[in-house]
DNA sequence: ACCTGAACACCGTTCAAGT
DNA sequence: ACCTGAACACCGTTCAAGT
């Protein structure tokens, strides 16, 4: 049932990821859908869920060094939203309301306690750092989108795009994780 | 025109922004609407522009101090932001298309140059910075919208809320000038 | 140049009725 | 419990035709 929406998410991207549409992949009517969720919110809720499960970093992976864990949950985070097309999206609005997603900020507050901050700093922190991975994200896959719509010369701009991406998200956390180790030195 | 989309906008909220209902408001068909823009995406990205054109800071209220200036300009990309009901989503849709609302990155980039930072380093950071603000004020927009749906008690629960956000905003801000003060002294 | 009227191809959601 | 069939109240967008 989910499975059947994100393929569709997948292979047509959220504004076609319409319930007539998830409907017509069951073989089923569309008021079918009504019985399973309230509405279209809940149901794009449950995709973001399994879309930021899917970042699991395997407990034995993550560094001792809160920093180190900080950019290797950074990283898989972000690896799990560029699993599925238009998945930052998702999360985004999904968390924005409220609905659900908010595994990843639980996650990365953890990582930063360990790091021995207090918790209100942790929540604060990581809602920053979650911020900014949803937007860098998303801008992320609005540009792949365009660019596989096909502009002049695709590959020719790409070629190292990729990287460029990767090192400006690695910017991006650094600079949190630097602000973090700063804010505790001036204390 | 753009003013009675503002003035919906603000009344009823973005997903009562649609064309039909603008026509109306302006005394005319749906269809005229297609003289004046080519599609609903590109007013709302008019509208973006408007938006984030309010948070006017006047040159000489800019602090000398770089750090200084990037906050107070932080504070007033907020301010415009929250001066229209889900002003961050428009503007943070229209600049996820890369259809405008682009300002706020140059103004940012531009005070951040003025510390002594290269281009690059200067583009990402103030990339950085803007994916929170749009972040924080739409979470704080929703909260807003939810509040005055009206749950419980809401005066009980939302007295000194603003004060939080405000808070919970200059930490972030905090958060990202330190990360860029500890990037040059590690140099 | 700007607008009307009418249509096209859709939406999300509800609800009586069936099994 | 789960689904159908039909409807309700909308959407964004196009296009010939008018002025």
């Amino acid at each position: 049932m989910a499975c059947a929406a994100l393929r569709i998410l997948d292979n047509l991207g959220l504004p076609d990821l319409t319930m007539r549409r998830l409907a017509a992949e069951l073989d089923v009517q569309p008021s079918a859908l009504y019985h399973h969720f309230p509405n279209k919110q809940t149901m794009l809720a449950e995709l973001a869920d399994r879309i930021v499960a899917t970042h699991g970093l395997s407990p034995e992976d993550v560094p001792e060094d809160w920093r180190d864990a900080l950019r290797a949950e950074s990283a898989a985070l972000r690896d799990g939203l560029l699993a599925y097309r238009d998945g930052a999206e998702v999360v985004s609005s999904t968390l924005a309301l409220g609905l659900g997603a908010d595994a990843p900020l639980h996650r990365l507050a953890g990582v930063i306690g360990r790091g021995g901050f207090d918790d209100s700093t942790a929540a604060r922190a990581s809602s920053v750092l979650v911020h900014f991975v949803l937007g860098h994200v998303s801008h992320e896959q609005q540009r792949m989108q365009y660019d596989s719509l096909g502009a002049l010369s695709p590959e020719l701009k790409s070629r190292g795009l990729d990287d460029d991406q990767a090192a400006s998200f690695a910017f991006g956390v650094d600079l949190l994780v630097g602000g973090l180790e700063r804010s505790r030195s001036r204390t």
